[in-house]
DNA sequence: TTCGTTTTACGAATAAAATCGTAAATATGG
DNA sequence: CCATATTTACGATTTTATTCGTAAAACGAA
């Protein structure tokens, strides 16, 4: 196994990450214009955020070429569960259920994501 | 039906809500002894989140003797219903479905919760 | 009433996050 | 080589959140 300490990214650095997740790596200019595509932005903003980033440890940099390039060095799975974690705890009274039961309730889910739920259900029960 | 715009409370101010939401309503004090006990803060930092969260329509205040008595004007559901809305979107590409699979995964859930899920499930499944 | 305590009001200090301007370095096309 | 464009580095500013000190007001007990 390896890496991944304090997952705790701030609000931005989130929107970036995913960026990065989706594109397994991606340039500052990339990003940008995947975040200023939705969202009112100055170039140097993102690549300071980006730096930001770097010095944190939460991405890695190849600056072997002029143009640096970025992946994400959390994953994905990681900082669900960290930021998840984190709800469970402050909002739903430690219990995974109740969120659960939050997320079905409000959202419109299809047969398919019901039926996989139902098979990890079974899962759990036999345990 | 009423009230409820922006549910955007801060991390500090969601603390102060937990503790507004298991009492219906609390002094500062109250509110203050509760978070002292797990946290280390003053007292009038709690006093001037809370006249904050006031100016900002989060809590109400009745103020006709001396000590004030404060009620959350946001709702426990509302708010964790928003706050779950925006992580979906933003971590599990507005897929709620993900998200459980990830909250059951990762936590452990009793017996009796599984049985409400699948209950809730069943509801859904035949719509 | 007077003293000590509690509470509020208020403003300021600190900290953390986000935004951007400017300049230097690097590359590219002509 | 030169002009232009792109990219990075860096620092400063702005904004938002958090924390707390101080003083005035309200209260209660002796």
């Amino acid at each position: 196994m390896a890496q991944q300490k304090n997952v705790k990214p701030t609000e931005s650095e989130l929107e970036i990450l995913r960026v990065l997740w989706s594109k397994e790596s991606a340039t500052v200019r990339e990003v940008h214009e995947a975040l200023a595509a939705s969202k009112d932005v100055g170039y140097t903003t993102t690549l300071k955020l980006m730096q930001i980033m770097h010095e944190k440890g939460l991405v890695s940099r190849d600056d072997s070429s002029k143009t640096h390039i970025y992946k994400a060095l959390v994953s994905r799975e990681k900082t669900q569960k960290h930021l998840l974690g984190k709800m469970i705890d402050n909002l739903f009274a430690g219990s995974p259920a109740q969120l659960v039961m939050q997320a079905l309730g409000n959202h419109k889910t299809s047969r398919d994501e019901l039926d996989e739920i139902q098979d990890l259900l079974n899962t759990l029960k036999k345990q």
